[in-house]
DNA sequence: CGTCTGCTTCGACGACTCTCGTACCATGGG
DNA sequence: CCCATGGTACGAGAGTCGTCGAAGCAGACG
């Protein structure tokens, strides 16, 4: 622990994650096209900062959970960054809106009144 | 052949179409995650009225076409009517602008938006 | 009538996805 | 230092998806 200090720190445990640039939109339509994908995001909308990987209550085991988000995070939907032993996740808003004006939104919309329309 | 007699005529071969309650977003987002139909919705968008399966010029066989309409017709993308042999295809802008507000658009304008990202 | 065109149906095959359980690693606290 | 906690890695199994070729059907047209 020299100079090589901050090697394991916060930052270096971070997983890869696709440049801006990077994103294709069938990756991201098609990771909003499962249903508990599309419950996470829709969580971590509706917070105003990012969550934890234990906050969700999936109906999945924790190896599937790990597999959604990774799913989320290679398309490109979701940033995530360690923090002690949790992992925390937040919605790509800037870089999303950015890429594809509008998309997010009307998906975040459309998928709260489908949940509205089909618990009526 | 007595008082069935409109049931060989065009309205009887239409295909079997989800009502626009039975439309579900996962479903309409996994039927645009395609590249092959999403090229056909874009296509499809920008025309003004109907399209016969023939005018698109896709990298697929006829099999894996006839294959493509189908999931874009039973997910509520897309409506088809026989005319002749020939089959005509429109999108259902009206329902899904009313289920999904701005869904449409906005994969519209990013599928645009990033073809023109990539050939640039 | 015969044939051509446009689309469908029917397997089939490879690839990918979602799911899981078990084993594992890495951080933090007693 | 040891263990509890939160997340990962690695198969593995069931299911779905995209693709094809070959065969078939329904109108159109000479």
């Amino acid at each position: 622990m020299t100079d090589r200090d901050t090697s394991h720190r916060d930052a270096s445990r971070t997983p890869a994650h696709p440049e801006a640039a990077e994103i294709r939109l069938e990756g991201v339509l098609h990771a909003l096209s499962d249903p508990v994908r599309l419950s996470i995001v829709l969580d971590l909308a509706g917070s105003a900062d990012d969550l934890a990987c234990s906050h969700f209550d999936l109906p999945v085991t924790k190896s599937t959970t790990t597999h959604h988000f990774r799913v989320l995070r290679e398309s490109g939907v979701v940033r995530q960054a360690y923090r002690g032993t949790t992992k925390l996740n937040a919605l790509r808003r800037d870089d999303l809106d950015a890429l594809f004006p509008g998309l997010l939104d009307s998906v975040l919309t459309a998928a709260a009144a489908e949940a509205a329309r089909l618990t009526a």
